[in-house]
RNA sequence: GUGGCUAUAGCUCAGUUGGUUAGAGCAUCGGUUUGUGGUACCGGGGGUCGUGGGUUCAAGUCCCAUUAGCCACCCCA
């Protein structure tokens, strides 16, 4: 039977597919060639990605070791919706920021309600602790999640419209060495996963301070304003800070005098700062100080910082103690990185918010510590540099089925396999010996099981040894027992 | 949102100053082997050369527009 639907179908599966082309082809020259608008290529809205599974390994690479991560520091998940009112997003990253005025996806609803893609975690995440009265519960409340993010800028290299996140809120306690353990858990999250990285470090201090800070910025500013970069002269109002982060020559060179923004923290603030270095010291976490970092969401005070991935002239030069060097470890690692384009690339970052769930409506002076990593980055520079990881987990045995009669018998022999816990495939639909034998090796699978006409008469099946290339025969009965021996390792 | 580069098979790419039926490797399917894989050999399928228009006797090749990707700006993850 098998063997006799084989020939009859290759005749009939070749013959269209060129016909079809012959028509179109023919049918260029009469000039009908567009008729049909409708064969218009669908394609990928911009800024978006399908993930396919030979990426998925990664995937499950990272977010395992998430997982893992968050577990181990006594974080719980928690998932938020994709959409949010508008105003929750308006109000706590701020307008006049960018992610706010140009890169959110924001629509009405049937029902008319102004509402927003979430492009980033943090206001949800407060949204929902204020909502479900989590303030009665033990304070800190530590929460993780990840997913997709949404943010309409112009794509680049590790930069999508959709984009997925790790994220880290621990809300309740504005103790320092929380900022600490939040950092050292994205440290040492990014050195799990193999990637060598520098932690940059900043306090913004309060609101108050930053206010001053921005007042001595733009008297600093002011007699060179004329000689700044264009997008730095717009900022100048519009939100100076920024300016820190200009990457023109001329701007940098004048910003070399300018007032720091720590020379203007409040006793209390400069001491929380102080504090958060001490702890990371302690837990032997490199850091460098990085007074322009001024991260983008206005709801920020004290503590902010970044991962950065570490860039070549930080590893060989001014050695930022032995943590670094372990974590860099090989020294191809370095290698990789210096001559890869993805160096200094900005894999996460997070820090303090003091006063953002207060002003969603939540108690008073409820302080908060976030973080956000990356998952596109991580991936990205995973790949880049060539970072080993666990091969996937494969079958343990492949089922193969000669004949009707041992195809059925099959279907239930892969069942109880399943349930005893060993790790099998099969393809069914696949008649030939070889066939499988060829779907078994690709899966790597260690062990072939072969049932045909002959072992169904015998009751018996061929366990074969693919590494080896060995078999033998055994009772049907004794299979399961067997097999569960000789996997064990 | 601004500027630059790029676009040929599922993937990586070749394609001479515009000139016959657009090629390779890998992958895929089939055969050598109707009950023995990962090797080898043989063969097949798969391209409206991103899309639309223009120049030309003739366009994958030149021009314009458009879409997408990449790079820089910007922003950040």
């Amino acid at each position: 039977m098998a063997t006799k639907k084989v020939p009859a179908k290759k005749p009939a599966a070749k013959k269209p597919a060129p016909k079809v082309t012959k028509l179109a082809a023919t049918g260029e020259k009469p000039k009908a060639a567009k008729p049909k608008g409708s064969k218009k290529k669908l394609q990928l809205l911009r800024g978006m990605r399908d993930i396919l599974p030979q990426e998925q390994m990664y995937w499950d690479y990272v977010r395992g070791a998430l997982d893992q991560v968050s577990r181990a520091y006594g974080y719980s998940r928690i998932d938020v919706p994709v959409v949010e009112e508008l105003q929750l997003f308006k109000r706590t990253i701020g307008e006049g920021t960018d992610v706010v005025d140009k890169e959110m996806y924001e629509f009405e609803t049937k029902g008319e309600d102004q509402v927003a893609l979430r492009p980033e975690f943090t206001a949800g995440v407060a949204r929902a602790f204020i909502e479900h009265g989590m303030m009665n519960q033990p304070q800190p409340v530590k929460l993780w999640t990840d997913g997709a993010l949404f943010r309409y800028d112009r794509p680049q290299a590790g930069r999508y419209r959709q984009f997925h996140q790790g994220n880290w809120e621990i809300i309740g306690s504005p103790q320092a060495a929380l900022d600490a353990e939040l950092i050292a858990m994205g440290y040492n999250f990014l050195s799990d996963v193999g990637l060598p990285v520098t932690v940059l470090i900043n306090s913004l201090g309060t609101p108050d301070t930053r206010k001053q800070y921005v007042n001595a910025l733009k008297d600093y500013l002011k007699p060179h304003r004329k000689q700044l970069d264009e997008t730095s002269q717009e900022r100048f109002n519009k939100n100076p800070l920024r300016i820190l982060d200009s990457k023109d020559e001329r701007t940098q060179e004048i910003l070399e005098g300018a007032p720091q923004i720590v020379d203007f923290l409040d006793d209390e603030s400069r001491e929380h700062f102080m504090s958060v270095l001490e702890y990371l010291d302690e837990s032997g976490i490199p850091y460098r100080l990085e007074s322009r970092l001024v991260r983008g969401l206005d709801y920020y005070s004290h503590t902010a910082f970044e991962f950065v991935l570490t860039p070549p002239e930080v590893v060989a030069g001014e050695a930022t103690e032995d943590a670094a060097a372990d974590t860099v470890d090989a020294e191809t690692g370095e290698a990789k990185v210096a001559e890869s384009s993805v160096a200094g690339m900005a894999l996460g970052g997070g820090g303090r918010y003091n006063y953002l769930v207060e002003q969603l409506g939540g108690p008073a002076g409820t302080p908060a510590v976030g973080m956000a990593i990356g998952l596109e980055r991580v991936i990205l520079a995973i790949r880049e540099l060539k970072v080993e990881i666990a091969p996937e987990p494969t079958a343990d045995v492949f089922l193969a089925q000669i004949g009707e009669t041992a195809r059925k018998r099959a279907l239930k022999l892969f069942e109880e396999l399943r349930k005893a816990g060993i790790a099998v495939m099969s393809n069914i639909s696949k008649n030939r010996l070889s066939d499988q034998l060829s779907l078994a090796s690709k899966a790597s699978a260690k062990y072939t099981l072969i049932l045909g006409q002959k072992e169904m008469i015998d009751n018996t099946i061929i366990i074969r040894d693919m590494a080896a290339g060995s078999q033998e025969t055994i009772d049907q009965e004794k299979l399961v027992a067997t097999l569960q021996k000789a996997l064990k390792k």
